[in-house]
DNA sequence: CGCCCATTTGATCAATGTCAATAGTGGTGG
DNA sequence: CCACCACTATTGACATTGATCAAATGGGCG
């Protein structure tokens, strides 16, 4: 048994966390994810953890704060491809593929727990069952992109932007960062846009129009779903895609 | 030494030309998959291979053919959200993902191979350098879903369209699939626009354009490609998301 | 020959982008 | 505590891309 299972109150491991949220691990593993060496770094808002091109060798853990995946095109636009909230490792990738893609930056000041990729090999070696649990991890992570590829291509920026509102609150809840109702959202217009491939302005209209309808409350950085079902209809909202482990009673 | 490689003309098997595409593979795991059960089956074009919500038990190998990643959303409306050819296990996913959360099917009339899960854990198990290989793939897949993202998010229909049919050749070329100026492209408009997140009517007036501007011949499911330096440029594709192993000399 | 499917074309419409200006808002130095 | 600054949100007018609807053309095949 885990010490901290004595009291519900205690926040276990960001990491911990999250991974249960999507497997089963043996006290063996946790013992072993929590040995794992990590070296804590703050970053301010809106800077880069890893950059595009760059061969990392080592894979950052959100600890805390918000973090994207996203991909400067040549004339400067940008597409976001993946919020990242504590708990995540969204440079996983780096592990099997060399060189990056693309870049991952905060989006406010955030804490990340650096480790290194030889550490994490080593943990897989001796614990096969984590190997899968992190292939999973990151196979969810395709499964994210494949649902937004859904929606830029077949929704309309209303569907998709409350998509995205549903996607941030079942994952939030996942890993207890969010309440019942709602959840911090620390993202501006612009980097929503960004992330839903639409203009600033659009995404400050399509805003309006779900809160006008009741659908959200969104008030300086701080959302709320008053009705949580009438949201996911409109979002044609199936959390299926994330495929967290317990779903029945929560929200999902 | 395998047999084959006395003379480059044969054919080595699909799945050993992928992965060697993408990795270096020893002997004996070359060995190890040469030796993998393999049920083939052929599909009419056009037919469901996989379909969203089964629990697959066995992954399926494209041998031949052509076949795609898709969803159907509430209203009917599709998106494709991949494609996949020979080598390709478009399902390497179920291994870790017990329901589908999309479907996948044949474009054309396609033989598939089938191979237990079971079988391929207990190579990865046996084969830890497989593992990996098989874990770059998928990850090689999400990079995939994500440079589609960027296309649908940023890029016009012109430069998305474009730039799959770079993706198409590079992919096709790294396997041995397509010559040097072009390749056999089985898919309709129809299904070029649920790829691509356009209507049929735009993909066909795309194409057009693509054509006047010189940048392709397509006619018959035949495409080639007079000028790939031009249509790279127009399409600002860079090959590097795909990770292939060797693209120095190669086209890319 | 006739049929089915895919392609093509034209006309019109709707969603979303772009440009430009105006308001909030929070943080900072004085 | 206040004025100022930078960033973010909001609004309006207009431009553009791509969707939709409807119809015609073309090709392959039984």
């Amino acid at each position: 048994m885990r010490s901290d299972a004595l009291h519900g109150q205690v926040q276990p491991h960001p990491l911990l966390r999250k991974l249960e949220s999507i497997a089963d691990l043996s006290d063996e593993e946790r013992q072993a994810i929590l040995a794992l060496p990590m070296n804590v770094r703050v970053f301010e808002a809106k800077s880069d953890i890893v950059r595009d091109a760059d061969r990392p060798s080592d894979c950052a853990l959100v600890l805390d704060g918000f973090v994207c995946r996203y991909k400067i095109l040549p004339d400067g636009r940008r597409q976001i491809m993946g919020f990242y909230i504590p708990g995540d490792i969204p440079d996983l990738q780096s592990l099997h593929l060399q060189v990056m893609d693309h870049s991952v930056g905060t989006l406010v000041r955030s804490s990340i727990a650096t480790i290194p990729h030889q550490n994490l090999r080593e943990l897989m070696r001796h614990h096969p069952g984590l190997a899968e649990i992190f292939w999973r991890d990151s196979l969810i992570d395709a499964a994210m992109f494949r649902e937004w590829m859904i929606g830029m291509g077949r929704r309309t920026a209303f569907q998709r932007t409350a998509h995205l509102l549903c996607e941030l609150h079942v994952r939030l809840r996942a890993v207890g960062l969010a309440g019942a109702d709602g959840y911090e959202l620390p993202v501006t217009q612009n980097e929503l846009g960004d992330a839903l491939g639409l203009s600033t302005v659009h995404v400050n209209r399509v805003l309006q129009d779900l809160r006008s309808e009741g659908l959200i409350v969104l008030r300086g950085g701080s959302l709320s779903i008053p009705d949580w079902e009438a949201l996911k209809i409109t979002a044609e909202f199936d959390s299926a895609y994330l495929h967290l482990k317990a779903l029945a009673r929560d929200v999902g």
